[in-house]
DNA sequence: TGCAGAATAGAACGATCGTTCGATTTACCA
DNA sequence: TGGTAAATCGAACGATCGTTCTATTCTGCA
């Protein structure tokens, strides 16, 4: 539901959004950040318009509902994730750099950056027993991500990195262990030298599914 | 702060426990059904009132405050945790059997079990930015467990089941992770088949660390 | 510049939260 | 069995929750 037509004039003056929209891109901002560190759950209305210094009011009227206010953070979150290490991986060259590059994307955004906790690990925790429209679109983007990695495994087994009979779902379930586990030594027990435990287990998982010997004859594939 | 001193008579007639013990009990195990559905920060005074069919202040009466509930609730499960999963396994022999006995069973705690997710994993991300007494009491539980599967990692290595210069620390994370992701596809994505994936991960870690070749020589030790 | 519509504020709603307090019932021991 | 302490209830508190109104302010286009 964004604007579908723009006037020439604002089109070319990169002034896209009018108040309306930007006051809503600055709570959304604001709830992403709440959101990491209270919860989905734990996002409020009130609190987040005393951070946005808005009115109770005015916070809800741009979203309707507490519950669609979720489901706007949730593809805000999304965006992000999609924009800072699916994208930004998909720049490295297909296969193994590739999925080292979204590994490594990966575990930053879940530990390193400031104070952004992953939300689709917490949520997965809030909303593994709530069904609802707010589960629905947390999943449907979880499902989304673990599908885009999976592609990447496989086109690594493509290219000859890794071995030909590789379970590209079975290295996935261990991958986001490891993930889950940094997130977890991280975040809460805050145990320093989390992030080379996860490194060194990736190496670890993929010692499984790499091609053995040296050289490595990709795939002819396009 | 449990009953120090009872009268020789109720001991040996089993009853050690009075009525106020015995509600609180009651009390303390819906809380724990509640909890592990709608998390420790989701659970109510209201709510439970309502299950075990008391009033609010009845309640409240048994636990002096919010946190104190959700404190006896973490111990609470705790108790149940170390029964079921850490007593029965170290009744195994030392080292890989204790250690596959201690998996397993911790599988069985976070996945199938019918009611009851982990309030570990769920507490650790409800907790990760909020200081405070329920946080340390979470923490020093979780520590606790996993400092019981370090020990029984290294012992696994003393009876020379496990290579000399395997990293306790490092094993447990890539466990842990397994558990957690196994956590997350069976609970929140309900994935089928994740507990074989779980189960296949868990030999592909230990083949990392196993002994090899089929004789093993156990170190001489008590 | 003026006007229509969008954007925001403010007050109020019913509900629920944790907590307090005083009254009342219940359980237990001498 | 009676008396006392423990256990439980019921009502009320202030706070906060999401949500609904109406009124006011502001924005953007003719």
């Amino acid at each position: 539901m964004t604007v579908e037509i723009d006037t020439p004039d604002r089109a070319q003056r990169r002034q896209p959004l009018q108040k309306g929209q930007q006051t809503r891109a600055a709570i959304l901002e604001a709830a992403l950040r709440l959101a990491s560190h209270v919860g989905l759950e734990g996002l409020s209305i009130g609190a987040l318009a005393e951070v946005t210094r808005m009115s109770k009011s005015g916070v809800f009227a741009h979203f309707g509902s507490r519950e669609e206010l979720q489901i706007a953070v949730i593809r805000e979150y999304h965006a992000k994730f999609e924009e800072e290490v699916f994208h930004a991986a998909m720049r490295e060259p297909r296969g193994l750099p590739r999925l080292r590059a979204l590994f490594e994307r990966w575990v930053k955004r879940v530990s390193v950056e400031l104070d952004s906790g992953c939300i689709y690990i917490s949520g997965a925790v809030e909303f593994d027993d709530r069904p609802g429209p707010v589960r629905d679109a947390l999943a449907s983007m979880v499902v989304a991500w673990h599908g885009a990695l999976e592609r990447a495994i496989q086109i690594a087994v493509a290219e000859g990195h890794l071995v030909p009979d590789t379970d590209a779902m079975q290295m996935l379930f261990e991958l986001h262990g490891l993930i889950l586990a940094l997130h977890h030594d991280a975040r809460f027990l805050r145990v320093p030298g989390a992030l080379d435990r996860a490194h060194l287990a990736f190496e670890h998982v993929l010692s499984h599914y790499v091609t053995p010997g040296p050289v490595r004859v990709p795939a002819r594939r396009r």
